[in-house]
DNA sequence: ATATGGATGCAA
DNA sequence: TGCATCCATATT
């Protein structure tokens, strides 16, 4: 007899995946789904777009400036959740990659809903004029949108990946033909850098 | 193309 | 303490 959680963690990326490089990180979190119980609800999403975050040479990064109080956590153990506000207005979700005491994330840029769908709509705003009569690809193409859809907020901020709250779950990987590399989005410094992937023609990655 | 919004980090 | 900046979004 198994509980639902229990059900439900059985196909989970162990810790041990985050421990890595963190390209190699963004690249192989493609593909894998994001899970999360919110209230009643489980949620899950199939992450089609990541950039990653390093600690050496990458200006954009928030490590980049040492272990201050926001970016802490980034130095922390591999397989952490971190969150940041940015904008007045939107949370960020990044998973820390890389030994701890060696910093580096992947941000979440995109995902394509699975389950729970009717909840994350109500979660993005129902009553938003964009999702009004428009493309569901709007519920979760963009970073924050994913966050909004997924119910996620700054309390996450310093957690391990577990369930119920947030874990990845295996998926199905994308192959490489399908893996695009580019430069990052939304960044001002270090914009040389091919450090986001994405799924080739996926239609909820945030911009081709 | 522009308004929005609050935290962050560094200069002063 | 002030202030430029920030891994965005929705609306014009």
């Amino acid at each position: 007899m198994y509980s639902v959680q229990v059900e439900r963690g059985r196909d989970l990326v162990s810790p041990s995946f985050f421990d890595r490089k963190t390209l190699k990180v963004a690249r192989d979190l493609l593909g894998r789904e994001i899970i999360r119980q919110v209230g009643p609800s489980w949620l899950r999403a199939r992450i089609v777009e990541t950039e990653a975050y390093l600690e050496k040479d990458d200006p954009a990064a928030h490590c980049s400036r040492g272990p201050t109080p926001r970016a802490k956590v980034m130095f922390g153990p591999p397989g952490v959740i971190y969150v940041y506000f940015i904008y007045g207005n939107y949370f960020m979700l990044n998973f820390v990659t890389e030994k701890e005491g060696k910093a580096g994330a992947v941000l979440i840029r995109a995902v394509e809903p699975v389950e729970g769908i009717e909840t994350m709509v109500q979660l993005r705003g129902i009553r938003s004029e964009v999702l009004r009569g428009r493309s569901l690809l709007q519920l979760t193409n963009g970073p924050a949108k994913l966050v909004l859809a997924l119910g996620i907020d700054g309390s996450l901020n310093g957690k391990p990946l577990a369930l119920p709250h947030l874990a990845v779950a295996r998926g199905k990987p994308v192959a490489d033909k399908d893996v695009v590399v580019t430069t990052r989005i939304g960044i001002n410094v270090a914009k040389e850098l091919p450090y986001r992937f994405y799924e080739k023609g996926n239609p909820f990655v945030s911009k081709l």
